[in-house]
DNA sequence: TCTACTAGTTCCGAAATTCCGAACTATGGG
DNA sequence: CCCATAGTTCGGAATTTCGGAACTAGTAGA
């Protein structure tokens, strides 16, 4: 298994997170972690709203987030912690995260909308 | 020539909008038509930056951004206007465009930031 | 009208991405 | 050591994107 890949902030390209969250399933994963104090394993999202996501596309989505730079991954025992980078990016791009996880959660897509807790 | 599709602002939705803003070139495209008085033909943005986009390309690039609700355009004579909706998407998902447009303005992507104008 | 030119669209094959099941690796317990 | 759990990697099928060539539409000139 090789290292985790994660961007240094000022490495993160806009392109990367709009990619990122295009996706609705990678932007309801990124909203439970940012709400969820932070820290979430990658099993306990495999069902999220009505869609159940294999484990490998699972991961990979949890791949296109890290590198997009929006979280942190780290191994702890056999389980994966995950962060959300909310604050590190807020300071790079303002209001970007927020604009963007309320436009989900204004237009009701399952479990977005609770950003700004970071 | 089909005619041109453009969704009502109730059905724009923001996985559309991220999606096709996360490509720098239709980035760009949005930029300079939000800049440009609101009214821009497809042929005066073949370059951008130091990219030269293929007509094919760029004409579904238009196609992308129009579908998304980020522009209207309209046949007038042999060219295509392109109005930005930067009005009404931002009164549907309030911040998201000029988070998204300034974000890429500060890391130095061509054309970008002016989203403001309209 | 016929021709030529300009602006943009459509078609379609090649290249790149995404999706997901199966096999694998890593860690912890008994 | 053997097994279970959590997640990753592999690889092939399905989907999306790119871009050249051919096409359509509007306009001007002879």
């Amino acid at each position: 298994m090789r290292p985790l890949v994660h961007p240094a902030i000022e490495d993160v390209r806009p392109e990367a997170i709009l990619h990122a969250l295009s996706d609705p399933s990678r932007a309801a994963i990124f909203a439970r972690i940012s709400g969820a104090g932070s820290v979430q394993a990658c099993a306990s999202l495999s069902a999220l709203g009505d869609r159940v996501i294999p484990k490998s596309s699972l991961s990979s989505h949890f791949k296109v987030l890290r590198e997009a730079g929006l979280i942190r991954s780290e191994r702890q025992g056999v389980e994966m912690r995950n962060h959300s980078r909310c604050a590190e990016v807020e300071a790079r791009f303002p209001g970007l995260l927020g604009a963007i996880m309320s436009a989900y959660a204004s237009q009701g897509c399952g479990t977005a909308g609770k950003t700004e807790g970071a």
